[in-house]
DNA sequence: GTAAGATGTTCTGTATAGCAGACTATCTCA
DNA sequence: TGAGATAGTCTGCTATACAGAACATCTTAC
């Protein structure tokens, strides 16, 4: 069956033109702020009190480790976030937002949702509420699943 | 009006992580392809006649000219493309779809099938319809407007 | 209480990817 | 014919991720 599909109909194709273009526009609004869009992520995260230590913020952002730490390093020298000391676990560090991060958080939110609301105007209204619901779905209910299992069982052409 | 957005509702971290998660899985299902998942979107173009040329096929992929060069380098060197000089322009190559990329082509069309419905498998069959169409509408929309003149008039907090 | 292993954070070095710029060949237009 | 634009390639720099070690601390078994 040799389906000429075009690379319009490619899943990977359009999920990573919406990512850069998302991306680009990101690193323009946030510009400036450490650490870049992860830094903003950071932020939102530290905002809400987050996971508790580096590692899992980390994971939860999708980066290194040993990237979390410098990235931090950059936040907290700007004053935006501070390590704090685990009280429970003396080997973590809590990271909290601090008065200066709440502003420019707040700032950069309203930006960010001005730039995504043009980034997302070919669709209407309820067509931006229904991708934005279902990529939030996708991202949090994506487990580990190894989707690959799927793909060994098929005999070739 | 400070929003206590958690990094959940954020599009951005939702982009980021779906597409992480995708282009994990693809990385694997290709697994041995030149160039990897690119390299698979490269047999999609060159199968379906493309952009005539390398810097239209680059532009169209999102890659930087000179990754194109080596991207298809590898791709030639395995015998699944081949550069052909445009007859009407001899600054240009054609990249045209071998018969052994044909077949490696349909092969992997199968398993990065296989392998994107498990990965979408939180959602129904109709949302992952609408979530196609939509990534797909704003991909093939999505011109290089710029998103950040929106954010550029709003008064700080 | 102590020892062994696990975990959180940081640091170091390495590999890789992307980008800017130069360069050649060719095209286009005056 | 000449000037400028464009396609492709090559070179070198920078940023980035990642593996691994090191250190402090926690947890568990004994």
């Amino acid at each position: 069956m040799t389906t000429p599909q075009h690379v319009e109909a490619d899943l990977g194709w359009a999920l990573g033109k919406v990512m850069r273009a998302h991306l680009r526009t990101a690193q323009e609004v946030v510009a400036g702020l450490p650490g870049g869009p992860r830094g903003y992520q950071v932020l939102v995260e530290a905002a809400n009190g987050g996971p508790g230590n580096q590692l899992a913020l980390a994971q939860k952002l999708g980066v290194d480790r040993t990237v979390m730490t410098y990235l931090l390093d950059e936040l907290e020298k700007a004053e935006l976030v501070r390590r704090q000391p685990d009280p429970a676990d003396r080997r973590a560090r809590q990271i909290v937002i601090t008065d200066a991060g709440r502003g420019r958080l707040c700032d950069l939110e309203r930006r960010l949702r001005a730039a995504e609301e043009a980034l997302l105007s070919p669709l209407d209204a309820a067509e931006q509420g229904q991708l934005r619901a279902l990529l939030a779905k996708l991202a949090t209910d994506a487990g580990p699943a190894d989707a690959c299992a799927a793909a060994e069982q098929i005999e070739n052409c």
